[in-house]
DNA sequence: TTCCAGGCGT
DNA sequence: ACGCCTGGAA
Protein backbone atom coordinates (compact mmCIF):
# COMPACT_ATOMS: atom_id res chain seq x y z
CA UNK A 1 0.00 0.00 0.00
CA UNK A 2 1.10 3.52 -0.76
CA UNK A 3 2.02 5.74 2.13
CA UNK A 4 0.48 9.09 2.97
CA UNK A 5 -2.43 9.93 0.71
CA UNK A 6 -3.15 6.30 -0.16
CA UNK A 7 -3.50 5.41 3.49
CA UNK A 8 -5.81 8.34 4.08
CA UNK A 9 -8.07 7.28 1.21
CA UNK A 10 -8.03 3.74 2.48
CA UNK A 11 -8.99 4.71 6.02
CA UNK A 12 -11.75 7.12 5.01
CA UNK A 13 -13.34 4.68 2.57
CA UNK A 14 -13.15 1.93 5.18
CA UNK A 15 -14.67 4.00 7.99
CA UNK A 16 -17.45 5.32 5.76
CA UNK A 17 -18.30 1.80 4.73
CA UNK A 18 -18.33 0.60 8.35
CA UNK A 19 -20.55 3.47 9.44
CA UNK A 20 -23.13 2.46 6.86
CA UNK A 21 -22.81 -1.32 6.92
CA UNK A 22 -21.82 -2.58 10.36
CA UNK A 23 -24.01 -5.29 11.78
CA UNK A 24 -26.05 -4.74 14.90
CA UNK A 25 -24.37 -7.21 17.27
CA UNK A 26 -25.10 -7.65 20.98
CA UNK A 27 -21.61 -6.69 22.17
CA UNK A 28 -21.71 -3.51 20.09
CA UNK A 29 -24.56 -2.20 22.23
CA UNK A 30 -22.33 -1.33 25.19
CA UNK A 31 -18.71 -2.16 24.36
CA UNK A 32 -18.42 -3.51 27.90
CA UNK A 33 -14.89 -5.01 28.23
CA UNK A 34 -16.23 -8.30 29.61
CA UNK A 35 -18.62 -8.59 26.65
CA UNK A 36 -15.87 -7.77 24.16
CA UNK A 37 -13.52 -10.32 25.71
CA UNK A 38 -16.06 -13.17 25.70
CA UNK A 39 -17.32 -12.36 22.21
CA UNK A 40 -13.79 -12.21 20.79
CA UNK A 41 -12.90 -15.63 22.21
CA UNK A 42 -16.20 -17.16 21.04
CA UNK A 43 -15.98 -15.60 17.60
CA UNK A 44 -12.47 -16.92 17.02
CA UNK A 45 -13.96 -20.28 16.31
CA UNK A 46 -17.61 -19.79 15.52
CA UNK A 47 -19.66 -18.42 12.68
CA UNK A 48 -21.46 -15.22 13.54
CA UNK A 49 -25.00 -16.52 13.74
CA UNK A 50 -24.23 -19.38 16.10
CA UNK A 51 -21.85 -17.15 18.01
CA UNK A 52 -24.62 -14.66 18.79
CA UNK A 53 -26.83 -17.43 20.20
CA UNK A 54 -24.05 -18.73 22.44
CA UNK A 55 -23.10 -15.19 23.49
CA UNK A 56 -26.63 -14.26 24.52
CA UNK A 57 -27.08 -17.48 26.49
CA UNK A 58 -23.69 -16.96 28.11
CA UNK A 59 -24.48 -13.41 29.23
CA UNK A 60 -27.82 -14.49 30.60
CA UNK A 61 -26.14 -17.21 32.64
CA UNK A 62 -22.91 -15.32 33.50
CA UNK A 63 -23.82 -11.62 33.32
CA UNK A 64 -20.60 -10.42 34.94
CA UNK A 65 -17.15 -11.56 36.00
CA UNK A 66 -18.23 -12.41 39.52
CA UNK A 67 -21.01 -14.74 38.41
CA UNK A 68 -18.51 -16.45 36.11
CA UNK A 69 -15.96 -16.87 38.89
CA UNK A 70 -18.70 -18.25 41.16
CA UNK A 71 -19.75 -20.85 38.58
CA UNK A 72 -18.34 -24.37 38.50
CA UNK A 73 -16.18 -25.48 35.61
CA UNK A 74 -18.96 -27.92 34.71
CA UNK A 75 -21.49 -25.11 34.31
CA UNK A 76 -19.05 -23.20 32.13
CA UNK A 77 -18.33 -26.24 29.96
CA UNK A 78 -22.06 -26.88 29.61
CA UNK A 79 -22.55 -23.33 28.34
CA UNK A 80 -19.68 -23.91 25.87
CA UNK A 81 -20.87 -27.38 24.77
CA UNK A 82 -20.84 -27.68 20.99
CA UNK A 83 -18.37 -24.84 20.39
CA UNK A 84 -15.28 -27.04 20.63
CA UNK A 85 -11.85 -25.96 21.85
CA UNK A 86 -12.99 -26.46 25.42
CA UNK A 87 -9.75 -25.17 26.93
CA UNK A 88 -10.98 -21.72 25.95
CA UNK A 89 -13.99 -22.04 28.23
CA UNK A 90 -11.79 -23.30 31.06
CA UNK A 91 -9.39 -20.41 30.46
CA UNK A 92 -12.12 -17.76 30.54
CA UNK A 93 -13.32 -19.25 33.81
CA UNK A 94 -9.76 -19.28 35.23
CA UNK A 95 -9.14 -15.69 34.09
CA UNK A 96 -12.28 -14.58 35.93
CA UNK A 97 -10.70 -15.89 39.15
CA UNK A 98 -7.55 -13.86 38.50
CA UNK A 99 -9.54 -10.72 37.72
CA UNK A 100 -11.47 -11.08 40.95
CA UNK A 101 -8.37 -11.75 43.03
CA UNK A 102 -6.05 -9.15 41.52
CA UNK A 103 -8.13 -6.50 39.75
CA UNK A 104 -11.24 -6.14 41.87
CA UNK A 105 -13.34 -8.03 39.32
CA UNK A 106 -12.68 -5.48 36.60
CA UNK A 107 -11.08 -6.00 33.18
CA UNK A 108 -7.86 -3.91 33.34
CA UNK A 109 -7.16 -1.30 30.69
CA UNK A 110 -3.62 -2.61 30.32
CA UNK A 111 -2.29 -4.64 27.38
CA UNK A 112 0.39 -6.48 29.38
CA UNK A 113 -2.04 -7.37 32.16
CA UNK A 114 -4.55 -8.72 29.64
CA UNK A 115 -1.85 -10.71 27.86
CA UNK A 116 -0.92 -12.39 31.15
CA UNK A 117 -4.44 -13.79 31.65
CA UNK A 118 -5.15 -17.43 30.73
CA UNK A 119 -6.42 -17.79 27.17
CA UNK A 120 -5.63 -14.21 26.16
CA UNK A 121 -2.93 -13.87 23.51
CA UNK A 122 -1.81 -10.94 21.34
CA UNK A 123 -4.97 -10.86 19.26
CA UNK A 124 -7.49 -10.89 22.11
CA UNK A 125 -5.48 -8.44 24.21
CA UNK A 126 -5.32 -5.99 21.28
CA UNK A 127 -9.00 -6.50 20.50
CA UNK A 128 -10.07 -5.68 24.07
CA UNK A 129 -7.72 -2.68 24.26
CA UNK A 130 -8.94 -1.22 20.98
CA UNK A 131 -12.62 -2.21 20.85
CA UNK A 132 -13.52 -1.90 24.53
CA UNK A 133 -11.13 0.89 25.53
CA UNK A 134 -10.60 2.62 22.16
CA UNK A 135 -6.81 2.43 22.50
CA UNK A 136 -4.54 2.29 19.42
CA UNK A 137 -3.50 -1.40 19.36
CA UNK A 138 -3.48 -3.12 15.94
CA UNK A 139 -5.57 -6.27 15.65
CA UNK A 140 -4.44 -8.84 13.14
CA UNK A 141 -6.83 -11.72 12.72
CA UNK A 142 -7.43 -13.88 9.66
CA UNK A 143 -9.85 -11.30 8.23
CA UNK A 144 -7.24 -8.55 8.42
CA UNK A 145 -4.53 -10.79 6.96
CA UNK A 146 -6.75 -11.74 4.05
CA UNK A 147 -7.79 -8.15 3.37
CA UNK A 148 -4.19 -6.93 3.17
CA UNK A 149 -3.00 -9.99 1.25
CA UNK A 150 -5.43 -8.87 -1.44
CA UNK A 151 -5.00 -5.09 -1.16
CA UNK A 152 -1.23 -5.49 -1.57
CA UNK A 153 -1.42 -8.68 -3.67
CA UNK A 154 1.01 -10.41 -1.32
CA UNK A 155 2.46 -13.55 -2.93
CA UNK A 156 3.92 -14.95 0.28
CA UNK A 157 2.23 -16.48 3.36
CA UNK A 158 1.08 -13.71 5.70
CA UNK A 159 2.61 -15.47 8.70
CA UNK A 160 6.10 -14.87 7.33
CA UNK A 161 7.97 -12.60 9.68
CA UNK A 162 8.83 -9.78 7.28
CA UNK A 163 5.31 -9.78 5.79
CA UNK A 164 3.68 -9.77 9.20
CA UNK A 165 5.88 -7.00 10.58
CA UNK A 166 5.17 -4.85 7.56
CA UNK A 167 1.44 -5.25 8.19
CA UNK A 168 1.89 -4.33 11.86
CA UNK A 169 3.74 -1.21 10.78
CA UNK A 170 1.05 -0.12 8.33
CA UNK A 171 -1.68 -0.59 10.94
CA UNK A 172 0.26 1.23 13.65
CA UNK A 173 0.74 4.18 11.31
CA UNK A 174 -2.94 4.35 10.43
CA UNK A 175 -3.92 4.09 14.10
CA UNK A 176 -2.03 7.27 14.86
CA UNK A 177 -4.93 9.18 13.35
CA UNK A 178 -7.80 6.69 12.97
CA UNK A 179 -10.29 5.94 15.77
CA UNK A 180 -9.10 2.54 17.05
CA UNK A 181 -12.47 1.03 17.96
CA UNK A 182 -14.10 1.73 14.63
CA UNK A 183 -11.01 1.24 12.50
CA UNK A 184 -10.18 -2.22 13.83
CA UNK A 185 -13.77 -3.40 13.75
CA UNK A 186 -14.16 -2.01 10.24
CA UNK A 187 -11.18 -4.03 8.96
CA UNK A 188 -12.56 -7.26 10.41
CA UNK A 189 -16.14 -6.53 9.39
CA UNK A 190 -15.13 -5.81 5.79
CA UNK A 191 -13.10 -9.03 5.76
CA UNK A 192 -16.05 -11.01 7.08
CA UNK A 193 -18.80 -9.50 4.90
CA UNK A 194 -17.11 -8.43 1.63
CA UNK A 195 -13.52 -9.64 1.38
CA UNK A 196 -14.65 -13.18 2.20
CA UNK A 197 -12.47 -16.29 1.84
CA UNK A 198 -14.70 -17.71 -0.87
CA UNK A 199 -16.97 -15.70 -3.13
CA UNK A 200 -15.64 -12.25 -2.25
CA UNK A 201 -17.95 -9.38 -3.21
CA UNK A 202 -15.37 -7.27 -5.02
CA UNK A 203 -18.09 -5.32 -6.85
CA UNK A 204 -19.31 -3.94 -3.53
CA UNK A 205 -15.92 -3.32 -1.98
CA UNK A 206 -15.21 0.29 -0.94
CA UNK A 207 -11.49 -0.42 -1.42
CA UNK A 208 -11.82 -1.90 -4.90
CA UNK A 209 -9.94 0.91 -6.60
CA UNK A 210 -6.97 0.35 -4.27
CA UNK A 211 -6.92 -3.45 -4.45
CA UNK A 212 -3.86 -4.78 -6.29
CA UNK A 213 -5.10 -8.34 -6.35
CA UNK A 214 -8.34 -7.22 -7.98
CA UNK A 215 -6.36 -5.33 -10.62
CA UNK A 216 -4.08 -8.33 -11.18
CA UNK A 217 -6.90 -10.90 -11.22
CA UNK A 218 -5.38 -12.84 -8.33
CA UNK A 219 -8.05 -12.30 -5.68
CA UNK A 220 -8.78 -16.02 -5.39
CA UNK A 221 -5.09 -16.83 -5.00
CA UNK A 222 -4.77 -14.48 -2.01
CA UNK A 223 -3.91 -15.03 0.71
CA UNK A 224 -1.32 -17.70 -0.06
CA UNK A 225 -2.22 -20.57 2.27
CA UNK A 226 0.09 -23.20 3.75
CA UNK A 227 -0.41 -26.72 2.36
CA UNK A 228 -3.22 -28.65 3.96
CA UNK A 229 -2.47 -31.65 6.12
CA UNK A 230 -3.78 -35.06 5.29
CA UNK A 231 -6.96 -36.25 6.99
CA UNK A 232 -6.52 -39.46 8.96
CA UNK A 233 -9.40 -41.89 9.38
CA UNK A 234 -9.72 -43.61 12.71
CA UNK A 235 -12.33 -46.11 13.85
CA UNK A 236 -13.56 -46.23 17.41
CA UNK A 237 -16.16 -48.11 19.43
CA UNK A 238 -17.93 -47.23 22.64
CA UNK A 239 -20.13 -49.04 25.16
CA UNK A 240 -23.42 -47.49 26.25
CA UNK A 241 -23.86 -49.42 29.45
CA UNK A 242 -27.36 -49.58 30.94
CA UNK A 243 -28.10 -50.89 34.42
CA UNK A 244 -31.26 -50.46 36.49
CA UNK A 245 -32.54 -47.92 33.97
CA UNK A 246 -29.47 -45.70 34.17
CA UNK A 247 -26.53 -45.13 31.85
CA UNK A 248 -22.84 -45.15 32.75
CA UNK A 249 -20.84 -42.04 31.85
CA UNK A 250 -17.35 -40.98 32.82
CA UNK A 251 -15.54 -37.65 32.85
CA UNK A 252 -12.41 -37.11 30.79
CA UNK A 253 -9.18 -35.86 32.31
CA UNK A 254 -8.78 -32.11 32.07
CA UNK A 255 -5.43 -32.33 30.25
CA UNK A 256 -6.80 -34.61 27.53
CA UNK A 257 -8.82 -33.96 24.39
CA UNK A 258 -12.36 -32.90 25.43
CA UNK A 259 -10.96 -32.28 28.91
CA UNK A 260 -13.63 -32.18 31.60
CA UNK A 261 -16.36 -33.37 29.26
CA UNK A 262 -18.29 -36.61 29.76
CA UNK A 263 -18.46 -39.68 27.52
CA UNK A 264 -19.39 -43.31 27.15
CA UNK A 265 -16.30 -45.50 27.64
CA UNK A 266 -14.60 -46.50 24.42
CA UNK A 267 -11.53 -46.27 22.24
CA UNK A 268 -9.83 -47.22 18.99
CA UNK A 269 -10.13 -50.61 17.37
CA UNK A 270 -6.96 -52.68 17.40
CA UNK A 271 -5.72 -54.63 14.40
CA UNK A 272 -8.13 -57.40 13.42
CA UNK A 273 -10.56 -56.55 16.19
CA UNK A 274 -14.28 -56.15 15.61
CA UNK A 275 -16.06 -53.01 16.81
CA UNK A 276 -18.00 -55.06 19.37
CA UNK A 277 -14.82 -56.62 20.71
CA UNK A 278 -13.23 -53.18 20.98
CA UNK A 279 -16.21 -51.76 22.86
CA UNK A 280 -16.10 -54.58 25.42
CA UNK A 281 -12.32 -54.45 25.75
CA UNK A 282 -12.21 -50.67 26.19
CA UNK A 283 -15.00 -50.80 28.74
CA UNK A 284 -13.05 -53.35 30.75
CA UNK A 285 -9.72 -51.56 30.42
CA UNK A 286 -11.18 -48.23 31.46
CA UNK A 287 -13.63 -49.35 34.18
CA UNK A 288 -13.03 -53.05 34.96
CA UNK A 289 -16.69 -53.65 34.10
CA UNK A 290 -17.55 -56.74 31.99
CA UNK A 291 -20.06 -56.14 29.22
CA UNK A 292 -22.76 -58.68 28.35
CA UNK A 293 -25.54 -58.61 25.72
CA UNK A 294 -23.65 -56.31 23.32
CA UNK A 295 -26.16 -54.90 20.86
CA UNK A 296 -25.19 -52.65 17.92
CA UNK A 297 -26.88 -49.24 18.23
CA UNK A 298 -25.64 -46.50 15.89
CA UNK A 299 -22.56 -45.38 14.01
CA UNK A 300 -21.79 -41.68 13.90
CA UNK A 301 -18.91 -39.66 12.49
CA UNK A 302 -17.27 -36.52 13.73
CA UNK A 303 -14.00 -34.68 13.18
CA UNK A 304 -11.28 -33.22 15.30
CA UNK A 305 -8.01 -31.68 14.27
CA UNK A 306 -7.07 -33.73 11.21
CA UNK A 307 -8.83 -36.91 12.27
CA UNK A 308 -12.11 -38.22 10.94
CA UNK A 309 -13.63 -40.49 13.56
CA UNK A 310 -16.13 -43.22 12.81
CA UNK A 311 -17.67 -44.18 16.14
CA UNK A 312 -19.56 -47.47 16.53
CA UNK A 313 -21.79 -47.49 19.59
CA UNK A 314 -23.14 -50.58 21.35
CA UNK A 315 -25.73 -50.97 24.05
CA UNK A 316 -24.77 -53.46 26.71
CA UNK A 317 -25.43 -54.63 30.26
CA UNK A 318 -23.38 -55.98 33.10
CA UNK A 319 -24.22 -59.14 35.01
CA UNK A 320 -22.97 -58.35 38.48
CA UNK A 321 -23.53 -55.38 40.76
CA UNK A 322 -21.20 -52.75 39.38
CA UNK A 323 -18.30 -51.16 41.19
CA UNK A 324 -16.20 -49.57 38.47
CA UNK A 325 -12.54 -48.79 38.90
CA UNK A 326 -11.54 -45.94 36.64
CA UNK A 327 -8.35 -46.03 34.58
CA UNK A 328 -9.05 -43.40 31.91
CA UNK A 329 -11.35 -40.95 33.66
CA UNK A 330 -11.60 -38.83 36.78
CA UNK A 331 -15.21 -39.51 37.76
CA UNK A 332 -18.26 -41.55 36.80
CA UNK A 333 -22.04 -41.30 37.17
CA UNK A 334 -25.07 -43.46 36.59
CA UNK A 335 -27.56 -41.18 34.86
CA UNK A 336 -31.14 -41.52 33.60
CA UNK A 337 -31.78 -40.69 29.93
CA UNK A 338 -33.57 -37.45 30.80
CA UNK A 339 -30.68 -36.29 32.96
CA UNK A 340 -27.94 -36.72 30.35
CA UNK A 341 -28.61 -33.20 29.10
CA UNK A 342 -27.11 -31.76 32.24
CA UNK A 343 -23.62 -32.94 31.30
CA UNK A 344 -21.38 -31.58 28.52
CA UNK A 345 -20.46 -34.21 25.88
CA UNK A 346 -18.26 -34.13 22.77
CA UNK A 347 -20.08 -33.89 19.46
CA UNK A 348 -20.09 -37.61 18.59
CA UNK A 349 -21.50 -38.63 21.94
CA UNK A 350 -24.12 -35.90 21.80
CA UNK A 351 -25.23 -37.30 18.46
CA UNK A 352 -25.65 -40.69 20.09
CA UNK A 353 -27.70 -39.24 22.94
CA UNK A 354 -29.96 -37.47 20.45
CA UNK A 355 -30.60 -40.83 18.76
CA UNK A 356 -31.24 -42.52 22.12
CA UNK A 357 -34.02 -40.03 22.87
CA UNK A 358 -35.94 -40.64 19.64
C1' DT B 1 -18.97 -36.19 0.71
C1' DT B 2 -15.21 -33.15 1.15
C1' DC B 3 -13.42 -28.87 2.51
C1' DC B 4 -12.86 -25.05 5.43
C1' DA B 5 -11.90 -21.59 9.19
C1' DG B 6 -8.69 -19.92 13.23
C1' DG B 7 -6.00 -17.79 18.01
C1' DC B 8 -3.77 -19.80 21.95
C1' DG B 9 -0.95 -23.10 24.59
C1' DT B 10 2.66 -26.18 24.60
C1' DA C 1 5.49 -26.45 14.60
C1' DC C 2 1.54 -28.65 15.97
C1' DG C 3 -2.90 -29.87 18.36
C1' DC C 4 -7.32 -28.31 19.60
C1' DC C 5 -12.89 -28.76 17.73
C1' DT C 6 -17.20 -28.10 15.16
C1' DG C 7 -21.06 -27.11 11.83
C1' DG C 8 -21.92 -25.31 7.66
C1' DA C 9 -20.48 -24.16 2.81
C1' DA C 10 -19.17 -25.97 -1.54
Amino acid sequence: MKKGKGQLLFRNALLDWFGANQRDLPWRRTYDPYHIWVSEVMLQQTQMERGVEYFNRWMERFPDIRSLADASEQEVLKAWEGLGYYSRARNIRAAADVLLAEYGGVVPEDYAALLALPGIGPYTAAAVMSIAFNQPYPVIDANVERLFARIDNVARPMKEKAVYQNLEKILATMLRTAPPRDFNQALMELGALVCRPRNPLCGECPLGTQCRALAAGTVMQRPVLPPRKETIDIVMACAILKHNGKFFIQQRRSDDVWGGLWEFPGGRLKNGESAAQAAARELYEETELRAVNLDPFRTVTHHYTRYRVTLHAFFCNISKVPEPRLHAATAFRWVALDELDRYPFPSGHRQLIAHMKR
